[in-house]
RNA sequence: GGCGGGUUGGCGGAGAGGUUACGCAGCGGAUUGCAAAUCCGUGUAGACCGGUUCGAUUCCGGUACCCGCCUCCA
């Protein structure tokens, strides 16, 4: 079996991954709060678990992983938007969830098992917050249900922070009613006009840390094997899911291992409305990036590094995955050929590719390995090209292959008259290089490119495929 | 100020205490009427200063610079 290893935030180590039950791995992800499309940063998390998922999935088989990634639609940026749009939090976020699925779906992101919303959870949230009051770790201060950060010893283990130290850099919120300026809120009041809950408290609505130690318990268990996120939510959010679950569930560990993904960048800065390069993965879908190119560009940077999203490597991707993918195609690659691959029980992983991607999950160094496997020379000797291939969630449609390296033409591209009529320049062109009137066959040849035709000859014949630049209005003038 | 991460060849980007990362670009070649595509081959590294070691780009310490978090944020 493939020794998987991660890289344990917890700990600051990579430790090789025991899973408290190998017949049900579990794994908890922070996801959006639906209030907006998802920014290209919202994505990355999703691809790097999405892959971990897969790899858990291909070590432990596929019935024997739950992963959680829940849907925050109870939050004040939700309430904004509704409030300056005049539209219902429902509407938005419900709208919003399904942006979200959508846009990860067309970068080849599984579905999680759960999806958990917070406001069906607000029950279990009421439960814990009740039970933390109870055993001394929380306290109502002017309807505000408070975690008390001193009645647990160990906050601040994950982050390497001191309440102290975080006190002294006094940039947190004094809240009068506070009794440490750490203390964190899990409930607070809502007024009339704003989602609201009743609760033991009066009617309020859960603070935003809770609601992941309560899913997490509820879906997955006191304890589970892997919680993750962007390492922009060490602290204070991951902290504090610790502290409350921790306290709840005296004796266990929440997640055994935890891990957080890099930010991403834009060109070599920070991504950001005011400097113009902050782009949702709408934006790049809308300007024809395949969501492929934009999975394989935030795999080629390993998930621990920071990341840059640049021009340079969108192309550079691009042309790599229309390479693979026009390899594929050569040998036959079908949704049937892959089946009659597994069936031959040559449907195999690379023993060498799933190594580099077990370790700590090593997506760049598994791309490395697939540029070596993809010099096979026949269908079942790229069959491990293709099985990793899959294993990053690269290969959206084995069926459509072609398209997908730009050989054949996506239909709704390209007009009914244009085939008939690039056949007939293509023939004439051969025409004449069989007469061998060079001058001619070039002429025939640069018309086509102007039109953002590639003609390719093969053997005697020519074939063609669209190219980037593609235009109808060209060749329209020709007919 | 506190915590954490980074610095690899023209560019991107990995692993490993000693043996080719890999890709792109470049260069040379094969093929081709010429292109394109494809294939083969190939050069250029490890911020700086010390230490450990037979041997360090890889471990340890320090310096410089960069970045993130500490406030909603993936």
């Amino acid at each position: 079996m493939t020794e998987i290893r991660l890289h344990n935030s917890k700990t600051r180590r990579k430790e090789v991954f025991v899973p408290l039950d190998p017949g049900n791995v579990r794994m908890y992800v922070c996801g959006p709060t639906v209030y907006d499309r998802a920014h290209l940063g919202n994505a990355r998390p999703a691809v790097v678990f999405d892959v971990l998922f897969r790899l858990l999935r291909h070590v432990y088989g596929a019935g024997h992983v739950t992963y959680v990634r829940n849907i925050t639609d109870v939050d004040d940026k939700i309430n904004a938007r509704a409030a300056e749009s005049g539209r219902s939090i429902g509407d938005i976020t419900e709208e919003t969830t399904g942006w979200y699925l959508e846009d990860m779906a067309a970068l080849g992101v599984m579905e999680p098992t759960h999806m958990p919303r917070a406001t069906g959870y607000i029950a279990q949230m009421i439960a814990m917050i009740a039970g933390l009051i109870e055993s001394g770790h929380a306290y109502e201060a002017e309807g505000h249900v408070l975690f008390a950060v001193e009645s647990y010893a160990a906050y601040g283990a994950l982050s390497g922070r001191s309440v102290d130290d975080m006190i002294a850099g006094a940039r947190v919120e004094v809240a009068p009613y506070k009794r440490n300026p750490m203390d964190f809120v899990m409930w607070k009041p809502s007024p009339e006009g704003l989602p609201g809950w009743d609760s033991p408290w009066g009617r309020g609505r859960p603070g935003w840390h809770i609601e992941c130690s309560a899913m997490a318990a509820d879906l997955l268990g006191d304890s589970f094997d892997i919680h993750g996120g962007g390492n922009d939510l060490m602290f204070p959010h991951h902290e504090n899911e610790i502290a409350q679950s921790a306290c709840a569930h005296p004796g266990v560990e929440m997640a055994q291992v935890w891990m957080h993904n890099e930010m991403l960048m834009v060109e070599g800065k920070k991504m950001s409305k005011s400097l113009g390069n902050f782009f949702t993965v709408r934006d790049l879908l809308e300007q024809g990036v395949p969501g492929e190119v934009i999975r394989f560009v935030l795999l080629s940077t390993h998930y621990g590094k920071p990341m840059d999203w640049t021009e340079a490597k969108r192309e550079e991707a691009t042309a790599t995955l229309k390479r693979w993918y026009a390899i594929l195609h050569r040998h036959g690659f079908t949704a049937r050929l892959v089946e009659t691959l597994r069936q031959g029980g040559q449907w195999q992983a690379d023993a060498e590719f799933a190594g580099v991607l077990a370790n700590d999950l090593n997506a760049p160094g598994a791309i490395a390995r697939l540029h070596v496997l993809s010099k096979g020379h026949t269908a079942p000797a790229l069959a491990g090209f293709a099985h990793g291939l899959d294993m990053l969630g690269l290969v959206a449609d084995w069926d459509r292959l072609g398209e997908m390296a730009g050989i054949a033409a996506a239909e709704q591209v390209v007009p009914d008259w244009v085939g008939p009529l690039v056949e007939d320049l293509l023939a004439r062109r051969q025409a004449a290089r069989a007469g061998r009137d060079w001058a001619e066959a070039d002429r025939l040849r640069d018309l086509l490119n102007a039109a953002g035709v590639n003609v390719t000859d093969v053997g005697g014949g020519a074939s063609w495929s669209p190219g980037e630049r593609f235009d109808p209005a060209v060749l329209e003038a020709l007919r």
